[in-house]
DNA sequence: CATATATTTCGAGGAAACTGGAAATATGGA
DNA sequence: TCCATATTTCCAGTTTCCTCGAAATATATG
């Protein structure tokens, strides 16, 4: 992933609303969710949340699919993936990681 | 780490200026760098720097320590590593993250 | 075709972020 | 003490972001 990516990603997480809905649609897991169950559940006004999703889809995080007169929304756990990878990997760049302790293991916590 | 925090350390990375500046702190390691050393280097102005490196130390990402007549900055390791681990939980809360290869090595390459 | 529902786009107002020059503060050295 | 250097704070201008009502678009159904 190229920084300007990153970059998009992280901006996109860091907004509590839309940080809310992608974990709203990674708990939601293939089945997706439509925007009018992620507005009620969250208390967003239907135009905030669907600027948000742009925002979100934008950035890679999630992907709209048309089921007749509704859109599914679903998580793109790829890309949160890539986003980690980039992460680890440039926190770990050089040497520091060992003083801390290591990271491993919690995404295969649920496995 | 509080989502509140969470979205601090993201808003703190998702800005292009800041994240080269945390990089390069992270590539510096222990002996940390100065905000002249890191002007020079990224070609910031003197007063954009110390904006950005007031927004990192909010985060908590970074932290300042008096050396004389210079402020030497340090990344905060750990910080990150409690970001990568709330990230990578919720990524996997539920079952979604076998779908996905998975993420764990990548921060023990370095030992 | 007419109507109802789902969702988005448009537009405006207000809040927050980014930039960088100029002035202020802190420290060390002559 | 006085000066030079390092760094920050202050400030203003500009830009970008957030919110949400109202209007527009898409789809289904009778």
């Amino acid at each position: 992933m190229e920084e300007s990516n990153v970059i998009a990603v992280l901006a996109a997480l860091a907004q509590s609303s839309r940080l809310r809905v992608f974990r709203q649609l990674v708990v939601a897991g293939a089945g997706g969710l439509t925007p009018g169950l992620m507005a009620a559940e969250l208390g967003l006004p239907a135009a905030t949340l669907s600027f948000h999703l742009k925002a979100l889809v934008q950035a890679g995080l999630i992907m709209p699919t048309r089921d007749g007169r509704h859109l599914v929304y679903r998580a793109d756990y790829a890309r949160m993936q890539a986003l980690l990878a980039f992460l680890t990997d440039n926190c770990c760049h050089g040497e520091p990681c060992m003083a801390v302790e290591p990271l491993a293991g919690n995404c295969r916590r649920a496995a």
